[in-house]
RNA sequence: GGCCCAGUGGCUCAGUUGGUUAGAGCGCCGCCCUGUCACGGCGGAGGUCGUCGGUUCGAGUCCGAUCUGGGUCGCCA
């Protein structure tokens, strides 16, 4: 944003547009032997003899401001930490600085001034506190610089889905959260009153993302929903973003694996592109993929990696049958073969740790899930009823993606559901897009702060998320 | 909910086999330092050791209960 900055009833003589926010550091240097009017927090004093550092924190930047008599036309003791400022300074080139420009202090207006001072230190370059403390203080302690930066890379992974799933003709929808029925049923619901009737919080957009493929083809949708679930883990919330999508006029669920194989690759890229400098700040590795398509057959123990359909750019995702990476991760690490219709956590570690050494990529799909183990609108293998046309996303040893085909026969949903000994009256209303004809679909669900979590290498998914919502904390 | 672990100044921790005035780093306050970027130096304030009860001449240290928090499993995105 540039604009000619007024303030007291008097313009400031610019030469040139000042930077008021919205600016890049590269916009700033380039003002050199300029003055600049600025609005900020002081992040922190570092007095010297004489003179002292004043780091200025803007909503992206922590920035160097150097006060001193000779120049500033204010007292240094009317400065402190966490106050509000706006600044007038001379942007001077100094190759003592890091950025190789720094900002000498001419005027200062303080705008507000803290009451107290902070209940943990912020200012330094990691948050010293457990991150129970930290999730008490969030609105502080997200603004250390590094903190915050995480959330930055959040948008920026958001962006980068919109504009890749946008290119590929979805349209962005956006689903009830307040319902009255769950889509998956069991007790994992938040129930609530609605005016005397028993409402629940959508524990997924599934149901609306369906009916809405047999409207725009193409649906997809970034938001909250909600679970129930009494889990107290690293990597459960009881509310997260789910960054879900639903394509309509599929021949594969495979189609599925290579369109989110896409939608990552182009939240990368925008990352690399627009939020280098954050990336920076927090020394994060790129994830890795595997570099060309392979097919090592289909026994056990082997993966693959199809041709792709359409022209997506970018490295691919190795592929392995759930029975076969089961039997794998306990042949190749020696565990106990439980016999079970999922992995345990230390399984998807192994497994995403053996596809890592030996096809260098951070990701592993893994396909074809017991039935089951899957709700009741996934659509069975026809080759093999006992198994499903779905799939999970490993990502850094967590799942951080279910999809699948659904069923898109009326009848074989009729079917699906009375095999189960559900009642399809009380699906009357999610059947209808059934009765009245729908293209054969899927979709997947991707969880925004658990995959945020392991790109940026966080233990703790609470971390991927401003103001987690667990079993123990409502607040703040 | 099961199992394991922890609760010591604002924050993060140390505290030897129970023994006299409970230590450190960060932060805070004061003084000093013309170039720091985890700035540095000197000095100072601040805790009775989650809570309750017990053992003991004596408990931060042992025992019991309780509360709070952490890890993990079930489960899942």
């Amino acid at each position: 944003m540039k604009s000619i900055y007024i303030e007291e009833n008097r313009t400031i003589e610019q030469p040139e547009p000042v930077a008021v926010s919205g600016f890049s550091l590269e916009e700033i240097g380039r003002q050199a032997g300029k003055e600049i009017i600025l609005h900020g927090s002081i992040y922190k004093l570092r007095r010297m003899s004489g003179f002292a550092f004043v780091l200025l924190r803007t909503g992206r930047h922590v920035l160097q401001c150097v006060y001193s008599p000779e120049y500033s036309r204010f007292a240094l003791e009317e400065l402190t930490e966490e106050s509000c400022v706006r600044i007038r300074a001379l942007v001077a080139a100094e190759e003592r600085s890091r950025l190789g420009w720094e900002l000498q202090l001419r005027e200062l207006k303080i705008l507000s001034v803290p009451a107290e001072s902070m209940p943990l230190v912020i200012n330094q370059k990691k948050v010293d506190a457990s991150l129970e403390k930290q999730l008490d203080y969030r609105m502080l302690t997200l603004r250390n610089e590094r903190q915050r930066v995480v959330f930055r890379i959040q948008e920026g992974i958001c962006r980068g889905f919109r504009s890749f799933l946008q290119s590929q003709n979805f349209t962005e929808i956006h689903s009830p959260k307040l319902v009255e029925a769950g889509a998956e049923g069991g007790a994992n619901i938040f129930a609530l009153d609605y005016f005397g009737r028993q409402a629940y919080l959508a524990q997924s957009p599934q149901f609306y993302k369906q009916m809405l493929v047999g409207v725009y083809e193409r649906v997809y949708e970034i938001g909250p929903v909600f679970r129930a679930e009494r889990h107290d883990t690293s990597r459960h919330l009881n509310e997260y973003t789910s960054v879900d999508f639903e394509m309509g006029y599929i021949e594969s669920f495979e189609e599925i694996m290579e369109m989110e194989e896409g939608m990552l690759h182009a939240a990368l890229a925008c990352l690399q592109e627009e939020y280098a400098q954050e990336l920076a700040l927090l020394e994060t590795p790129i994830p890795q993929f595997t570099s060309k398509e392979f097919s090592d057959g289909r026994q056990p123990g082997q993966f693959w990696v199809p041709p792709q359909k359409s022209p997506l750019p970018g490295g691919r995702i190795p592929r392995i049958r759930f029975a076969q990476a089961k039997a794998l991760v306990s042949e190749y690490y020696h565990r106990p073969f439980v016999e079970k219709d999922d992995f345990e956590p230390e399984e998807e570690k192994l497994l995403c740790q053996y596809v890592r050494e030996r096809y260098g990529s951070d990701f592993v799909f893994v396909t074809h899930y017991p039935t089951g183990k899957r709700p009741f609108y996934a659509m069975d293998d026809p080759k093999n009823p006992a198994e499903t046309l779905s799939f999970d996303l490993l990502f850094r040893g967590v799942e951080i993606t279910t999809g699948g085909q659904r069923i898109h026969s009326y009848q074989e949903q009729l079917q699906k559901l009375r095999q189960r000994g559900m009642d399809p009256e009380e699906f009357t209303e999610y059947l209808l897009m059934h009765r009245h004809g729908m293209p054969p679909h899927g979709g997947l669900g991707l969880g925004l702060e658990r995959f945020t979590a392991r790109l940026l290498a966080r233990e703790n998914v609470r971390e991927a998320c401003l103001f987690p919502r667990d079993i123990h904390r409502l607040a703040p």
